[in-house]
RNA sequence: GGCCCCGUCGUCUAGCGGCCCAGGACGCCGCCCUCUCAAGGCGGUAGCGCGGGUUCAAAUCCCGUCGGGGCUACCA
């Protein structure tokens, strides 16, 4: 196609015509230059930020990214702030940034700037609509921007037209219809109040590429970006806002943002960004593009999908109750594998490096954020260990809350067992929401007595049951050497002609009725109404006398 | 379709031409301990997607191929 003609260029750019679409008041860039002025950090200091979009429940991928962004601003003595991303209006959903709060609560990684403080505000895309305006005037006005009234229609038979013709699909060169067009076209549709975009004139040549550093994966190289992006949207709308792309741009300049941590999903736009930001005059950020949180599908992984995996969602973790630390742990390590090896504490306060990061999507293993919370449970004091359930229980499981405080010492007595002076301490709480099936038994209110008939107890005959727990009823006492407590089983087991262990009576299984282990299991069902359990003798001194004769005693009812 | 990112045990990874017939951790399996379950101790299972090169030597470099993911929106 022809060169359009100079004159008609300045024609169609003459500034009148494009400030008569903006508010007569409307600043210039220097107004908002000096407004956001330069920060004065440190030498290497890192300005990050994060930028949820309120269009549905917080992904663990965001207190994955948010945590690296906070990271490495603190470590480096710069700032770490959020900022929401709340330019497509039609998918913003009702509540989302409470949950955002709440979850970045939960974890603990609040931001240094938000919307409640901080000097480069406002921090809601949509409350900063002058300030794109202005960026975009000014653009119009430098003819590096352009009005397009292409209808969605228009944009269909394009597209369909491209992939029948088997070219790339998308706005540019000969495609893009209004990127030259006829200004008496232009103000024609103006005067009929005919909606329009504004798009980005790009300066991209067909078969020119960049190349451009990232953080993390080194010198990446990208075809050019040739599409005319939309930069503002459509002028139907009451609010004027921008796209992701512009709106990136225009923020991260003026919130001097250094490093820009993001999905890789967005290293195809990189081309665009850096035109948009070299277009607009601005010294573009680093990039750091992280790979995406994945998971284990039949067949391969996939992205952790917010509509499919209910493991995508924080609230997952928090109504749960997985260990703040432990979930931050856990994510830190796919992040740096290098933090991974470290003991948790360690992991915690070390750096993270950019640079160590993983390239390849890590799949999110629940298993192994299970252990590693319940290795970081048993590190815990009973006390501490109660705090936390009790707090997770306010919010998840209300009833559990005036037992526990009704019966604190009982709580810490149970929480106890196997926990406190011992090397290794029993690891039965992977989260808080455990408690209630690891030690609910030791609570009389919680605790549902158990008949001869259970089929827990291994079906043995109820009368053989009933004859062994009536005697133990009637002997027992709290003895305090663990040996001679369990004496009290061992002398019953034999009196009722149970094997006196294990190898005995698989020699001879006619013989007995079982061993020492089904008899054993005859007091532990009792007690806990469970086949697994801690040790006996410990729960039994926990619960007390009086209570372990009612328990064993019920059996005989 | 075009362009981009990625590819070491089931999982997270170490590895950056010889130290690797690939090391660690989680899982799994077995054994020991044992009144059950955990925990713990000991042992084991299992991997460089594939095919060509280059080289005395390749998980490591090159080419191709396959597979996964992403972008190609007035979504972010």
């Amino acid at each position: 196609m022809p060169a359009v003609p100079l004159e008609t260029l300045n024609l169609m750019f003459d500034r009148a015509v494009i400030d008569a679409l903006f508010p007569s008041d409307l600043p210039e860039p220097e107004y908002w230059e000096q407004r956001y002025p330069r920060r004065a950090l440190p030498e290497g200091a890192e300005v990050t930020r994060f930028g949820p979009s309120p269009t549905g429940f917080v992904h663990i991928g965001g207190v994955y990214v948010a945590t690296i962004d906070r990271d490495l601003a603190h470590r480096s003595g710069g700032v770490y702030l959020v900022r929401v991303e709340d330019t497509d209006q039609s998918r913003e959903v009702e509540g989302a940034l409470a949950q955002f709060a709440r979850a970045f609560d939960y974890f603990g990684i609040p931001a240094d700037e938000d919307d409640t403080g901080g000097g480069y505000g406002p921090y809601h895309q949509s409350a900063r609509e002058s300030i794109y305006l202005t960026y975009v005037r000014e653009l119009l006005r430098q003819a590096k921007a352009y009005l397009c009234f292409a209808t969605e229609a228009d944009l269909a038979d394009i597209r369909r037209r491209q992939e029948a013709a088997k070219v790339p699909t998308g706005y540019y060169g000969d495609w893009a219809i209004w990127r030259d067009a006829d200004p008496a076209a232009v103000g024609a549709k103006l005067n009929e109040g005919v909606p329009y975009v504004v798009r980005f004139r790009s300066p991209g040549e067909t078969g020119a590429r960049v190349s451009f550093v990232d953080a993390i994966r080194g010198t990446l190289e990208h075809e050019a970006n040739r599409n005319d992006a939309v930069i503002l949207k459509s002028s139907a709308n009451a609010l004027r806002l921008p796209t992701y792309h512009f709106a990136h741009a225009v923020d991260d300049h003026l919130m001097r943002v250094t490093l820009v941590i993001r999905g890789e999903e967005w290293i195809s736009s990189v081309p665009l960004h850096l035109q948009l930001f070299d277009a607009l005059g601005f010294e573009p950020p680093t990039y750091a593009h992280i790979a995406p949180l994945l998971k284990q599908i039949p067949g391969g992984k996939r992205k952790l999908s917010k509509s499919k995996d209910p493991e995508a969602n924080v609230d997952y973790y928090i109504e749960a109750g997985y260990p703040v630390e432990a979930v931050l742990y856990y994510l830190r390590g796919l992040a740096n594998g290098r933090l991974a090896e470290l003991p948790l504490a360690d992991a915690l306060a070390a750096p993270l490096r950019l640079e160590e990061c993983g390239v390849a999507g890590p799949l999110v293993d629940l298993v192994k954020l299970e252990d590693i919370s319940a290795d970081h449970i048993a590190t815990l004091t009973g006390e501490q260990v109660l705090a936390a359930v009790r707090t997770w229980a306010r919010g998840y499981d209300p009833e559990l809350v005036p037992v526990l405080d009704a019966e604190r010492d009982l709580a810490l007595v149970a929480l106890a067992v196997e926990r406190d002076g011992v090397e290794n301490p029993r690891k039965d709480l992977r989260k808080w929401s455990d408690f209630r099936s690891a030690y609910g038994f030791f609570f009389p209110q919680l605790y549902t007595l158990v008949t001869a008939d259970d089929d827990r107890l291994g079906g043995l005959a109820p009368e053989l049951v009933q004859a062994l727990a009536g005697d133990f009823a009637d002997g027992y006492q709290e003895l305090d050497d663990p040996q001679e407590w369990f004496n009290q089983i061992r002398t019953l087991a034999a009196k009722h002609g149970f094997a006196a262990n294990a190898k005995e009576y698989k020699k001879n299984p006619d013989a007995y009725p079982g061993s020492i282990r089904e008899a054993s299991q005859i007091i532990r069902v009792a007690l806990t109404g469970s086949t697994r359990s801690p040790d006996l003798f410990a729960v039994a001194r926990a619960l007390g006398a009086d209570e372990v004769r009612r328990r064993v005693g019920e059996l005989i009812r």
